[in-house]
Order: C-alpha cells, then sequence, then structure tokens
DNA sequence: AAGGCACGCTACCCGGTGGTAGTCTTTCAA
DNA sequence: TTGAAAGACTACCACCGGGTAGCGTGCCTT
C-alpha cells in the first residue's frame, strides 16, 4: 500500500519531467521547473530519484524495452514471416507514437546518460535489429521477401517508423491506427512480400 | 584577401565546434572547450560569433540546405521520375552520410535554437517534403509508382534516409556509395517502381 | 623609426542550477 | 495526549559557464 503510493508519486515526476523535457530539452529544463509543475519542491524528487541523470533514464530504457519486446513478441509469434513482419511494424509503430515524447528524449538527451545506462540501452537496440534481421531472413529463406542485405533493410525499417516522432502530431490527418497500418504496407513493400503470402488486408 | 582569412577562421571555428557538439553535446561542450582546441581562447570566438547559439544556427542551417539542394536538384533534373527519385536518394544519402555529425547535431540540439532559426529552418524543411512528394506524385501519374499515400511516403522515405546519421560508422561495412545505391533500391521498391521504367543499374 | 591600429588575451562578472543540510509539520501509535 | 518518525519544505551553497571590459603586442604603414 505504502509502496503504491511511492510508486504513484514516481510516475508522476517521470509524467511531467518527460513533459518539460519534450517541450524545452533536457538542460533547458530546470528541477525547479518540474517541481513547481507538480505543486511541490526539489527536494521532492531527490527523495525519489538520486540526480537529474537518473530521471532521464527511468524515462528512457522502459521506452526502449516496450520497442524491442513489441518487435519480439511479433517475430516469435504465429504465422508466416509476412504475417509476423505486419504485425511487428505495426505494434512497434504504436509504441513510438504512444510513447513519442520519451523516443524523442531519448534520441535528442543519449549524451547526457551515464556510460552505464548508454551501454545498458544500446545493447536492447542491438537485439532490436538482431530480432528484426532475423525475421527478415525467415522471410528470404521462406521465399516471401526479396531483400538482397537483410541488416541495412531492418536499420532502414526502424529508421522510417522511429522517425515518426519527429513529425507526428496527435489528432493529424491520420490516426493511429492508420498510421501503423500503411507503415506495415510500406515496410511490406520495401521488402517486396507476396500479397499472397498472407496478409489479412488488402 | 583579409576577407578570406576571416572566412577561414570562421570555418575553422565552425569545423571544431561540430567535432566537440558531436561528441559531447551541446550543452556539455563549452566555449573554452571549443577555444582550446583551436589553441585561441573564448574572446576569439566571440569576435566571429555573436553567441553560442548562433555558432549552432551556423553549422545547422547550411546542412539542411543542401538536403533540399540534393532533392530539389534531382527533382527538377531530366529523366523519368523513377532516374529523377533514385538520383535524389543517392545525392541525399550523401548528404547525410558526409555531413553526418550536423546532421545529428541539428536534430538533437534542436531546441537550443532561437526561434527565428528554428522557424527558418523548419520552412526548408517543409520545402523538402513538398519535393519530395510532389516527385512521388509525378512518378504515380506516370504509372510508374505505386503509392497510396504521397505525403507519408515522403515522410517515409525522409526518415528512412536521415536515420542513417545514428547507425552509419566511416569506414565500416559498406562505403558512402554502395550505402547511397542500396538506399536507392529499398526506395525504388517501397515505392513499387518498376524495373523497366528506367533504371540504370540491376 | 615611429605611430597607430587590428587583433587576441587576461581577468573578471554574475546569473542560474544541481544538489544538500537542517527544520517544521503532520500523522499515527501507544 | 504525547512522542516519534516520515516526509516535505525553506534556505542555502558552490560551481560552472556564457559573456564582456580593457590591456598588451606585434605588424603595417608612412
Amino acid at each position: 500500500m505504502r509502496e503504491e503510493i511511492l510508486a504513484y508519486k514516481r510516475e508522476r515526476i517521470l509524467e511531467e519531467a518527460v513533459k518539460l523535457f519534450y517541450e524545452r530539452g533536457f538542460t533547458g529544463t530546470t528541477l525547479d521547473d518540474i517541481a513547481a509543475e507538480l505543486g511541490v519542491t526539489k527536494p521532492f524528487i531527490y527523495t525519489h530519484f538520486r540526480s537529474k541523470v537518473e530521471l532521464l533514464a527511468a524515462l528512457c530504457r522502459p521506452t526502449i524495452e516496450l520497442s524491442l519486446a513489441a518487435v519480439q513478441g511479433a517475430a516469435e509469434g504465429a504465422g508466416s514471416p509476412t504475417e509476423r513482419l505486419h504485425r511487428a511494424i505495426v505494434d512497434f509503430t504504436n509504441v513510438i507514437l504512444s510513447r513519442q515524447a520519451n523516443i524523442a528524449i531519448y534520441f535528442r538527451e543519449e549524451k547526457n546518460l551515464t556510460k552505464e545506462a548508454l551501454d545498458d540501452i544500446n545493447a536492447l537496440r542491438k537485439q532490436f535489429d538482431r530480432v528484426l534481421s532475423q525475421l527478415l531472413q525467415e522471410g528470404v529463406a521462406a521465399g516471401e521477401f526479396l531483400v538482397t542485405d537483410v541488416d541495412l533493410t531492418s536499420l532502414a525499417i526502424g529508421g522510417m517508423i522511429s522517425w515518426a516522432y519527429t513529425w507526428h502530431r496527435p489528432g493529424g490527418r491520420l490516426g493511429l491506427v492508420d498510421l501503423s497500418e500503411r507503415m506495415a504496407e510500406l515496410t511490406l513493400q520495401m521488402v517486396g512480400a507476396h500479397r499472397a503470402a498472407g496478409v489479412k488486408a488488402a
């Protein structure tokens, strides 16, 4: 019970930190700013986080973990490589867009992380690329994809999707569901997936 | 003659600033650091740039201009839409990779620019997207491309290429020429360009 | 040879910000 | 009712770094 309240406070701090770091940048935001937004004072934050950079790491890492989990979950699931890639992109896009601010902060403020936190996250990203490459490789082996360089194509796909954090505006022309679907279609077309291989929608 | 020397000094400052901002981030680099690297002192920098943020703008804007020029030049050139798109991507990729540090700094440190400098650059980026969309539209009209949403596809392509600044390592497995070519191939495949439409290489 | 003028340096200021020490309040148990 | 402990606040520090004023020096001109 007290644990839950502690966790809730922690969550609220992170929430407000994400908002401000996103709008003003990491160094452009002071801990006093965050505290003020929460209606508390700076020492309050220090009872939950050891330092400003720990706060940064705490809002970056879980989001990268989610990205990895999305792709990994789909890759290890059932269905043809085409179906699994489709699902992987839809899920991954959803993570990127629903945690847009966290993603933006991570890529912008990477240099402010400690070496340990950075290494940690880089390991996750490496695994992300590996899982995606592997999935593409399976599709090639199954004769569903036409890809000459699976590693490069993984990077291209990852970039295409990740990049959405720079231009997506919630409430824009396309909703989250449509966007994910279109991104998946673009991806499948890029890897030369055949329609016959089992995509459900046209 | 004195003009040339002035310009050279300015260039050297920018060069060193790019290197350090890239490695340590904008706020992680002090003007004293830059001066030290050049073997001069801080006031020297102030005789060439009004402030630290002006220095930042001076190393961001021209690079974005080059990106736009690359795509625009190819789009307005001769050849079929397929040929022009191919060339646009090759040239654009070359800009991104050859000015990798500048691109990285721009995307990471955007928040540190003044509103004026930012608006300025955003106008260029908007035009970039417009030019690319227009080229895609021409390809669709000519029956060479199969694209349902040219605006979204432009963003996807732009992201796929821009993203290369995050993973490219000079001296890596693929050279600059190979990378540009492969990126162009991936792009053409994504827009459903037919081989028959006039790509020179297989 | 002498004067003046670029040009860059030394030395400094000062505001802002991460981080902390010690106090006050509030709540809960005895 | 009282005491103690948890938790948050007030007040503060110390450093860092962007920016500037004014001095010295060497080169170029006359």
